[in-house]
DNA sequence: ATGTGTTGTTTGTGATCACAAAAGAACGCA
DNA sequence: TGCGTTCTTTTGTGATCACAAACAACACAT
């Protein structure tokens, strides 16, 4: 999910169990959920790696994206009190850090930490798991465009949804989201 | 997702395997392949049955398929042809006959069987994982809806779902399947 | 130099086992 | 009869093994 692993990198079950000292039982189960939820693919001859995404394949999960986390949004806003944009803010800070430090991985694991941050006040779990596979899916994809991503400013739309957030501006969160999930994608597929 | 199993039944390592003549491991496999999709719950202490959802997982669960359905529905909407038009006619005619047979499993399989037919024209495969992974979750559930329901005619929105597709109609082939989809649902949560 | 066949290694699969925790049954006591 | 305790059985967990299929490397022939 954080994008630690290459777009169509192999795993081996052998391996997995030899990374966190297990035997190659508990390294099949985990490979095999993930594989379940998308996160892995798995070959014909069984052997599972790290997807390669088509554009085709990006485009669907960025509809996705947009469509489930512009509901988790709207849902948040009516619960969205002061100590939770703050919140944002500071997680917002955070992000400005990697940046600079050019840390891919913890970019995108901050990103996702503020996106969970806000949907976790929409108190609807399954909707919130199911943003999750999704990010789990495009992980990979996403370190490779954050990695070649030179821009110095914190991600832009992530100040509109706060704005958005304390003006209690539903239509305008809405758009927002919207735009910050499809703006990275964009310019993978372009 | 057939709903063929109770909700809250538990299921056993050992049974599934007997079950499919085959040893634990592979029925692990499989379990745990369906629990990380949400198909089946996992108790604290490792054991797992099929989920009894409360209302408000319902209704996430229903919101979620009104957000994906829709979706695929439109995209599907210029590629459908006269063909796929007949064929979910004719799965239409099927319907019928499971209804008159108060065959509910059959119901539940023919009616997901008239979805991902039209969806599968939008050639959107994450999509539609997507879509059967919130029916593998409601399965159990909505064979528990079904099994009591008493109606004579097939589903009244599938003929809206038709219609729309023979007129090109795309705001109302958006809301009739957001309606087919929530329709059963609220009868569930009220 | 390239294609092809062969060999040696890696890898997933399914089965079985030992073990500990949990669930259920049996039993005794109030 | 109701309830707590003990004992038996069931169940998930992780490890190991044998086997076959797939892969990689290499040598050979064209």
């Amino acid at each position: 999910m954080h994008g630690e692993i290459a777009p169509g990198q192999p795993l081996t079950l052998r391996g997995v169990g030899a990374e966190f000292d297990v035997s190659m039982t508990p390294a099949r189960e985990a490979v095999r959920r993930l594989t379940a939820e998308g996160a892995l693919t798995l070959s014909s001859s069984g052997r599972v790696s790290t997807p390669e995404l088509s554009n085709d394949r990006i485009e669907e999960l960025a509809a996705l994206r947009a469509l489930i986390e512009v509901e988790l949004a709207s849902r948040a806003l009516p619960r969205a009190h002061i100590a939770l944009i703050d919140r944002l803010q500071s997680i917002n800070a955070h992000i400005a850090e990697d940046i600079q430090r050019h840390d891919a991985v913890g970019y995108i694991r901050r990103n996702l930490e503020f996106h969970r941050t806000l949907y976790l006040r929409a108190q609807a779990p399954a909707m919130l798991a199911m943003a999750e596979t999704v990010w789990l899916q495009l992980g990979p994809t996403m370190r490779a465009l954050y990695g070649k991503l030179t821009q110095k400013d914190p991600p832009h739309y992530h100040r509109l949804i706060i704005s958005a957030l304390k003006a209690g501006d539903e239509p305008g969160l809405r758009l927002a989201v919207r735009s910050d999930v499809t703006q990275g994608l964009k310019m993978l597929v372009g």
